[in-house]
DNA sequence: AAAGCGCCCAACCGCCAGTAC
DNA sequence: TGTACTGGCGGTTGGGCGCTT
């Protein structure tokens, strides 16, 4: 028996420590580690301190890592709770106050024992806390002979199943989209705004609002979002969030009721998107419909809307049927168009093509935030706006199965406050965040002009679905952004940081892209070429290992040690293919849906 | 003083979904 | 398509603490 445990000893040393022994113990490869080397109980403060330190260098993503970089003997899962439960940033220490025991209660007849979800709502609480509260509270109560909630379940309860539209409960049909939050800047003054030879040189400023309301037809079970804006850029700021919005509902739905139809709604979700484009507003549409009924029932809803033309001046509505048609015939003008289209509204199609591509990458990225269930409400992207938009609906057989409750729910997490993407703490997270724009070029140039103010960077042509460069508002400057050091990893981290205004020109045949920074001054200096990436890619290595990283890793010396544990750690984040050239090149872009 | 008891809450555990391979 | 792994969630546990006897 010995002679086998040592045996396996040795395997599990070839195998980097991974137990080899499986059993009950071992279901969760969480506690695949042999268990007995992990540390039981309390957690004593040099090992919140080693836990803190490699949070702060790592992130609070890869547990895995955290365990091992930290030499905690504690699983990484373990790790992971003590720092949500009790070392994170921001939570609160002292008992919960009035307000936060009725929000609780509250939320608790809204969704049961759903803890995590309710602890969205109660910032620097943990869902450890409320739930600990929760029994507390409970056990008190009953012991009182009083009800376990003081909150009045059966009453709400009512209220919902007799309403026709769970949504009508807290957002009535029609009502305006929430104002952003007030962390999200003014849009035209914190944006980048958008020139293009496609589309006016000017944003639109102006747009007539429209009453436009089919739910009366559309029956009972419809919702309509509107969004009202004066502003374009508004309009497709509001459209951005609402698609997120029903982007992360159809993902919850998924989770919670109707996981199971996983690859049904991948492969359906596409062709059961209604999307109605108009210049005079923008509506979000969603409908519950019985599920046989699908097909006639968005052709109703399509014709009902087409019937509403009139109303609507130069709006269109484009069916899932003809949809990928439309797309194909829309893509073709715009490239037969591309060298003949000058001025103001030219090609609206090929505008709203590029639109409704950017749009669809944006979420797609949005989806692809790992465990995020946060909304990027700070992260702008340059989006082209002309007087064209498009909405999408949900995917009708996704929504049709949803019970009334998880409409609810969906409705909380629609309208309810949902918090902010962390913003990445080193350069190394910023490329991973952003590695999709940059995977998309293919040859780029960077140049400024001879008053520093203005600056040119010249893409490939498959990047013009990605670019976003903006400036941070409060260190602009040759100091912060002189181009020649502009490494990559500089330009992804002005993706995260800018708020400034920044004005995005598109000319014909090819896209270039002139950053206006509001007077700033940038230096001046020479275009670099198709091997920009490349030679930033050299110029990246000159800084140090832990700068890079932000500290992610002990600095090194040596370009090979540099490089070496720079292709580990791509490894480990499957950012890495056999090439040679720069690893943003390789950062695979694929869409959730 | 100490044993017993109950409460609190940090920590653990099992399960599940998503993802990569 | 199946499997392994990771991350997240909710239920449960158990050690520490305070109160009572």
């Amino acid at each position: 028996m010995e002679m086998i445990y040592i045996y396996i000893s040795r395997i599990e040393a070839r195998i980097g420590g991974r137990s080899c022994l499986v059993g009950p113990s071992n279901s969760n490869s969480w506690m695949s580690e042999a268990e007995t080397r992990h540390r039981k109980g309390a957690w004593s403060k040099d090992e919140d301190e080693k836990l803190k330190t490699a949070v702060e260098q790592l992130g609070d993503k890869n547990w895995v890592r955290i365990e091992k970089f930290s030499g905690l003997a504690r699983p990484a899962k373990n790790c992971r709770l003590r720092w949500i439960n009790y070392l994170r940033p921001n939570l609160k220490k002292y008992p919960f106050t009035k307000q936060e025991q009725d929000l609780i209660f509250q939320l608790h007849a809204t969704y049961g024992n759903a803890w995590s979800r309710i602890a969205s709502h109660l910032p620097g609480r943990s869902d450890n806390e409320i739930k600990n509260f929760w029994h507390k509270s409970a056990k008190k109560r009953q012991r009182e002979g009083l009800r376990i909630s003081p909150i009045n379940i059966d009453s709400s309860q009512t209220m919902i199943s007799t309403s026709q539209s769970h949504f009508q409960l807290k957002l009535p049909p029609f009502s305006p989209m929430p104002a952003p939050s007030q962390t999200c800047l003014p849009i035209q003054d914190s944006y980048s705004t958008v020139e293009s030879d496609f589309f006016p040189t000017q944003p639109i400023t102006q747009l007539p609002s429209i009453q436009f309301n089919p739910v009366e037809t559309l029956g009972e079970n419809s919702y309509m979002h509107q969004v009202k804006s004066d502003s374009n850029l508004e309009i497709i700021n509001e459209l951005r969030k609402a698609r997120a919005r029903v982007r992360f509902l159809e993902k919850k739905l998924r989770q919670r009721g109707i996981s199971n139809k996983r690859n049904n709604f991948k492969q359906s979700s596409r062709n059961d998107h209604l999307f109605i484009k108009s210049p005079q507003g923008a509506h979000l549409l969603t409908t519950h419909v019985p599920l046989d009924e699908n097909s006639s029932r968005m052709e109703e809803i399509t014709e009902d809307i087409s019937r509403r033309k009139d109303d609507i001046q130069d709006s269109t509505v484009i069916s899932a049927t003809n949809l990928q048609e439309t797309e194909r015939s829309v893509s073709e003008e715009s490239r037969h168009s591309e060298m003949s289209t000058h001025g103001e509204n030219s090609d609206s199609k090929a505008s709203l093509h590029k639109g409704f591509e950017r749009e669809e990458d944006l979420f797609d990225e949005i989806c692809n935030v790992k465990n995020s269930e946060t909304f990027p409400e700070q992260r702008h992207h340059n989006y082209h706006v002309n007087s064209q938009y498009n909405v999408i609906a949900p995917n009708w057989n996704l929504w049709n199965e949803c019970s009334s409750s998880l409409l609810q729910e969906l409705e909380e997490d629609l309208f309810g406050e949902r918090s902010q993407i962390d913003q990445p703490s080193s350069p190394k997270r910023h490329m991973d965040a952003l590695g999709a724009v940059y995977s998309q070029s293919s040859a780029t140039t960077l140049e400024g002009d001879e008053s520093g103010q203005h600056f040119k960077c010249s893409m490939g042509q498959e990047f013009s679905d990605g670019l976003d460069i903006r400036f941070p508002d409060s260190n602009l400057g040759p100091e912060s952004l002189p181009v020649n050091q502009n490494t990559a990893v500089g330009l992804v981290e002005c993706s995260y940081l800018v708020s400034q205004p920044v004005a995005v020109h598109e000319s014909m045949g090819r896209q270039d892209f002139s950053l206006q920074t509001s007077g700033e001054n940038i230096s001046p200096t020479q275009p670099c070429q198709s091997s920009f990436i490349e030679h930033q890619y050299h110029e990246a290595q000159q800084c140090s290992l832990d700068e890079f990283y932000g500290g992610m890793t002990e600095s090194t010396s040596g370009e090979e040690t540099w490089k070496q544990e720079l292709m580990e750690d791509l490894v480990v984040d499957n950012l890495w293919v056999e090439d040679e050239n720069f690893f943003f090149n390789t950062y695979d872009y694929d869409s959730p849906c």
